[in-house]
RNA sequence: CGGGAUGUAGCGCAGUUGGUAGCGCACCUGCUUUGGGAGCAGGGGGUCGCAGGUUCAAAUCCUGUCAUCCCGACCA
């Protein structure tokens, strides 16, 4: 390909709407363009790794023996309205009319359409195991898309399904297609972990993520180096940690303390020069059975998932001020665990049960309490794990020291069983004529989420990156002075060879100056280039650059020249 | 949906107390250049996001609205 008759709008400067590295980088280097928020052009150049991207992902799914289909990006919103999910999904599904004025969604996911489908056309056990994917559309209607394609509205996703006649077939298709997620991943260089998850929207009994780190990620990971326990931060669990009180603290009955004025933990400790592992705070929540306190360390923050569940409570928001100075007593920053009015619960973190003597609010202003003992001076409602996991904890399986990442989550994997196919009514007859439904799984990739991922962790801030493997061109020519006609000759014959050879390679024959094709070519992420300019000449030598451990090695001939790049990109 | 910021040439930005809009890069023409974002000369390009209002006069002041970005909530 000639660079002149390729599109590659690339841009000097960083453009303002981007903060993340691997955003700026999409955007300069000509990959993608935004239309409006979350949605994008996939320009020729991001479109060409895209695509290499999906090839890698198709081997791999199909040598599961997985099979690729197309379903429409537009769906009836009936078949959502027999799910029961034009209900559950919320805003987030995008929904209008057609000229009949009947209602269509764009599809967010596919869950529905595939199980009609299989429904309509699968009848007997024997046309199982069946897992079917495709590589295309999905829309969600974000409050707040960010971060380029890290999330979009519409983003380009595989999703594959998988049907099977008992429990038993869904773990081996799960198992089978884990695998493949194995497999495509540590093709694509990335360091990562299946984590269990939460199953959200998509529900079922069982479902991982699989998570690449990254300091950018949006979500956090607690990990174990000792054992590889793995979890999000919203279900990671510790062992309970043992601070023994402060001697001066253990008193038969509680202190009261003058604060003026010193309201957080950071501030009264300061103030009492008392570490932040001797202070209990307490929250107070507003959840649909009325209001609840929650305690922890003060070092410590409460992990509402958490909470909710030692609670069985729903819906649950920190309470409003005016509310906490009704049951406390007091403005907020002083409140303790003991008097408080109109309280339905008082639920404790394990720690604070743990140990006694605590520093805490008095319920009244400029004051704090301390000596205080749990059993003694309040009565818990509920003693549970309700912290969350910091760096530096126990872990729960081997005690080994815990630590907390940024990571991303690429994919993910869900034991569906008969969720859907039950709703929907999809069955197929067994061996014994029984009528069953099918147990189902599925399984998701971002695809412009893992390419802009693969561009975060392996760029640096103005060059782009990646693979050969997904590299938008195997290799580039830069002839650097077009006007000279022994640096053409030699340039187009170096073009022509490695094109015979089917190789992709850009050929830079753009007329500008030398300077701005180098940083061009450099700036778009090839991993092998070829500069042709007077010094090939003089030296009847070839350079062949190699990105990745930023090298130059020189031939004599270009049988030699060719012969490695063979060798570079087999 | 709450909080904050920004909308001026293709991109990045400046524009003071209100007085008829500018810089760098990019673009076009010509010549000279070509191993890391070239030089000289000439040139084109604007409904200052949009709509109202105040004023003799608005990029500038006021009101509304839209868009984009950030933080949070939400979701995965």
């Amino acid at each position: 390909m000639k660079y002149s008759s390729f599109f590659i709008p690339s841009l000097k400067e960083d453009p303002k709407e981007a903060v993340l590295k691997s955003h700026k980088l999409l955007l300069r280097a000509g990959y993608v363009r935004q239309l409006a928020g979350g949605i994008y052009t996939y320009l020729p150049l991001g479109l060409k790794s895209l695509r290499k991207l999906e090839d890698i992902i198709r081997q791999e799914m199909n040598s599961t023996g997985a099979v690729e289909l197309s379903m429409p990006f537009v769906q009836p919103l009936d078949l959502w309205k027999e799910s029961g999910r034009d209900e559950d999904y919320g805003k987030e599904l995008l929904r209008f009319k057609d000229r009949q004025d009947r209602d269509f969604c764009l599809a967010p996911t596919y869950e529905e359409v595939i199980t009609d489908l299989v429904k309509k056309n699968v009848k007997s056990y024997k046309e199982l195991p069946l897992t079917l994917y495709q590589i295309h559309l999905k829309f969600r209607d974000e409050m707040r898309p960010r971060f380029g394609l890290m999330r979009a509205k519409e983003f380009i996703m595989k999703d594959a399904y998988s049907f099977d006649a008992d429990e038993a077939g869904l773990d081996e298709s799960y198992r089978k297609m884990k695998r493949a997620y194995e497999n495509i991943f540590n093709r694509l260089g990335f360091n990562f972990k299946f984590i269990k998850a939460e199953a959200g929207e998509i529900g079922g009994n069982y479902s991982e993520e699989l998570m690449v780190f990254s300091e950018y990620g949006e979500d956090t990971i607690v990990i174990c180096e000792n054992c590889g326990y793995a979890a999000s931060t919203s279900e990671a669990d510790s062992i309970s940690d043992y601070h023994g009180p402060l001697e001066s603290c253990r008193q038969p009955r509680m202190t009261k303390l003058f604060t003026p004025d010193k309201k957080s933990v950071e501030e009264v400790g300061e103030y009492l020069k008392v570490d932040k592992v001797c202070f209990a705070k307490t929250l107070i929540y507003e959840t649909e059975s009325g209001f609840i306190a929650a305690m922890v360390r003060g070092d410590r923050e409460i992990n509402e998932r958490k909470l909710k569940k030692a609670a069985g409570i729903k819906n649950l928001f920190l309470a409003k001020e005016r509310d906490v100075e009704k049951i406390t007593g007091a403005p907020c920053g002083f409140a303790g665990p003991f008097g408080l009015n109109s309280l339905n619960l008082i639920i404790i973190d394990e720690e604070i049960n743990n140990s006694e003597y605590w520093i805490t609010g008095a319920n009244e202003k400029d004051a704090h309490m301390a000596n205080v003992k749990p059993g003694r001076d309040f009565i818990p409602d509920i003693v549970a794990n309700i912290r969350t996991v910091q760096a530096g904890d126990k872990c729960v399986r081997c005690s080994g020291a815990l630590s907390v990442k940024n990571a991303i989550e690429l994919g993910h994997i869900f034991k569906l069983g008969e969720k859907y196919s039950s709703i929907l009514n999809a069955k197929f007859l067994d061996e014994e004529g029984e009528s069953r439904f099918f147990v189902m799984g599925c399984y998701g990739i971002g695809i412009g989420r893992t390419l802009q991922t693969l561009i975060e962790v392996f760029s640096d801030d103005n060059e782009i990156n990646l693979p050969v493997s997904v590299s938008p061109f195997a290799l580039a020519i830069v002839n650097l002075n077009v006007n000279d006609e022994r640096i053409t000759a030699v340039s187009e014959k170096i073009y022509g060879g490695l094109t015979t050879m089917g190789i992709d390679v850009i050929y830079d024959d753009r007329k500008l100056s030398a300077g701005i094709k180098l940083k061009d070519i450099d700036l778009i992420g090839i991993p092998f280039k070829i500069v042709v300019g007077n010094r090939t000449i003089k030296n009847n030598k070839y350079e062949l650059n190699i990105k990745k451990d930023n090298t130059i090695e020189t031939f004599d001939d270009l049988e030699s020249l060719y012969k490695r790049i063979r060798e570079l990109l087999s």
